[in-house]
DNA sequence: TTGATAAATAGGAATGATTACTAAAAAGGA
DNA sequence: TCCTTTTTAGTAATCATTCCTATTTATCAA
């Protein structure tokens, strides 16, 4: 899960894209991160050491790099995008209360047979389980505060 | 899946909603729809027969019946909201191609066990299987028309 | 090393789904 | 019926994301 420099430079020249310190910023940034940032998560991480950078730039670099399969979208509401750069077949576990994302890399889950009941003629490219639930703090201010919310607004699903 | 307008008024009161015109409208609009319509699919259809529908209305008669649990939010993806009043647990067959929703009702993934590796303290409430892929006439477009996408419109109702 | 070329960047404007605000209408209960 | 609370509809606002475009930069070939 650490790369170089030079480890980034090789992966994007591979995909032919033009390595940039800012790709190569945004794409650090979200490589070194497990909480599936936004957009925005990792404008403001790269911010400080690259002041000029746009926020434009980082949905265009995501783009890309999704595009190239360096990167993946994961959706836990139609609010925000949220982004992963890890690529190993995994599953999310999601606090509906704090909107935490969580990895789930149990192999159990890689290995669900093809559904019943769908027409013949679709393909099925991949699958994902989305667990859904409260983490032990937001349990806690859910149960102590049951009026008030506690600022974030649950997703639902 | 057949209510009489009468069950609605129901079912309505029996949650401590008001049972008005365009709220019956909308959620039996919803209930006879297996294509997972957005807001704006749902407003319309109805439309034609409630001319001054607002699609604010919409919006907010579909947050007052996810609230009272007799519809549920569907995501695949951050855009656009889609919505179900099928509250049987079930699993959804998404198409990169046309965003076409399909719902799986396999028993087999009911009763996936709990994810290992998760905090103890977190409390799963439900699980959501998303499987994609392309269906037959998308799978025919991407083949011949390799540039030209078909046009990104969910097939709606 | 240099120059050509295509891609990437940054900034501003535009888009589009959703929410906020609010006055008027309507539903349900007493 | 009358009262209270929701609901509706219209308009404006919000905010994530995309579009547009001039400038800069990376890569490659000469
Ligand atoms: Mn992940
Ligand atoms: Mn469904
Ligand atoms: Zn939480
Ligand atoms: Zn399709």
């Amino acid at each position: 899960m650490n790369f170089s420099l030079d480890d980034i430079q090789q992966k994007f020249r591979g995909c032919g894209l033009k390595s940039t310190p800012q790709r190569t910023a945004i794409y650090q940034a979200l490589v070194h991160s497990t909480a599936h940032p936004t957009a925005e998560d990792l404008f403001a991480q790269v911010l400080p050491t690259y002041p000029m950078l746009s926020l434009n730039t980082v949905y265009y670099t995501l783009g890309v790099l999704r595009t190239a399969g360096l990167v993946q979208e994961v959706n836990i509401g139609h609010d925000r995008a949220r982004f992963d750069a890890n690529l190993s077949p995994h599953h999310h576990v999601i606090c509906l209360g704090c909107q935490t994302i969580l990895d789930v890399m149990d192999p159990k889950l890689n290995r669900l047979t093809s559904p019943s009941g769908l027409p013949k003629d679709f393909e099925i490219t991949q699958y994902q389980v989305a667990f859904r639930g409260y983490c032990g703090p937001c349990r806690q201010s859910k149960a102590s505060n049951t009026a008030s919310s506690s600022g974030k607004r649950p997703i639902s699903q």
